[in-house]
DNA sequence: GGGTACATGTAATCAGTTACATGATTTA
DNA sequence: TAAATCATGTAACTGATTACATGTACCC
């Protein structure tokens, strides 16, 4: 049936356009903006290159306005509604893939001065503490009976709650330089 | 100085570099699959042609065995040094990029059946649960000194016990089935 | 001495990103 | 009506992934 196998980008698409029923590229960008966009953000580019790619394979419809802007249009088609569903049943086996810039210099953070660490961890703390702020700002907006069940939101708000103390910890540690950190970086071999 | 920007995996490739001095591909790789490679992934290949990149841009050495193998081995360069110390000094302003198919499901739940749900959950909160474990081991196994200040593997630690929490609430509220979800995804149109 | 697992790469492809470009709509 | 901003795409490039392929050491 399908030749080329989904991307986690497929999914997200189906999936779009499964929730949103008939819709283009534009109104896709939107919500990710408002939603999934928030921990994977990828180019505006994919939403209009996805679906064509999908509507190729067969599991989107695609219709174009006859005049005006030309709008393309998407819905899902049989085959890409029962794609959608055997992926939502099918429990996934990995685990999460986390890339985060700090957190690689933190890795590093043995060949880094102190002092840079104390910076990378405020940062990022501040960073952080402005996203669960957001994310705060969402969910009071968010209505009563949906706070029932948990959602990605839900996991964000713990997420950056959790980082933003690991952050400060890492700062104030830092900060009082005590530890095994080399006190310089490997200058002894200059 | 520099012609093509450098990537997240350039970084991490003159970070290993700079950590374990002169390293073949190989030897990164391992050092990778003990800890990087937990929760930023990414094939070995990408150690063979990064480095050779980055020694184009002049910012890592390379060595070649005479005989044998003929083994590429690589160091930093005097600039590779800088370019790595600055990174390391800038703190980085965007946030946490991640990646969970989990997630994504979830996020779409509203397609999929309850038992679904429950099972993805289930599935998550597991996978999860093994891989708190895994770092636990490791954490026990880390020499005292490195206990007092908080490295990468301290926040896996906490990230996955908040995850693993996280599937385990989604898992009773959805068994309890109470919440708005739909009864049946759309049934009703067929 | 043959199989199996570790070690070391290369080639081809493509998804994803970057950059560009233009058409509509609003606003001042 | 000019300027800004929103909306809608396309083209080109390349980093990352997949797949293949072979060499070396060890073990039974």
């Amino acid at each position: 049936m399908l030749d080329t196998p989904l991307t986690p980008t497929s999914y997200l698409v189906l999936g779009l356009v499964g929730h949103l029923g008939e819709c283009t590229s534009y109104q896709m960008k939107q919500v990710v903006s408002g939603s999934i966009g928030y921990f994977w953000s990828f180019p505006h580019s994919q939403l209009y290159a996805e679906p064509a790619r999908l509507a190729e394979a067969g599991l989107l419809a695609e219709e174009r306005e006859a005049s005006g802007r030309r709008r393309r249009s998407y819905t899902l088609t049989k085959e890409g509604r029962d794609v959608l569903a055997a992926w939502l049943a099918e429990p996934s086996e990995q685990l999460t893939e986390i890339r985060d810039l700090a957190l690689l210099k933190l890795h590093f953070g043995g060949q880094a001065r102190l002092e840079d660490i104390v910076a990378l961890a405020e940062a990022a703390a501040g960073a952080h503490r402005r996203r669960l702020a957001e994310y705060e700002a969402i969910a009071s907006r968010r209505p009563a009976p949906d706070r029932q069940h948990l959602t990605t939101l839900d996991l964000g708000l713990r997420y950056e709650a959790t980082v933003v103390a690991f952050w400060e910890e890492v700062k104030t540690g830092a900060e009082r330089g005590g530890h095994e950190t080399r006190p310089a970086p490997t200058n002894a071999s200059q």
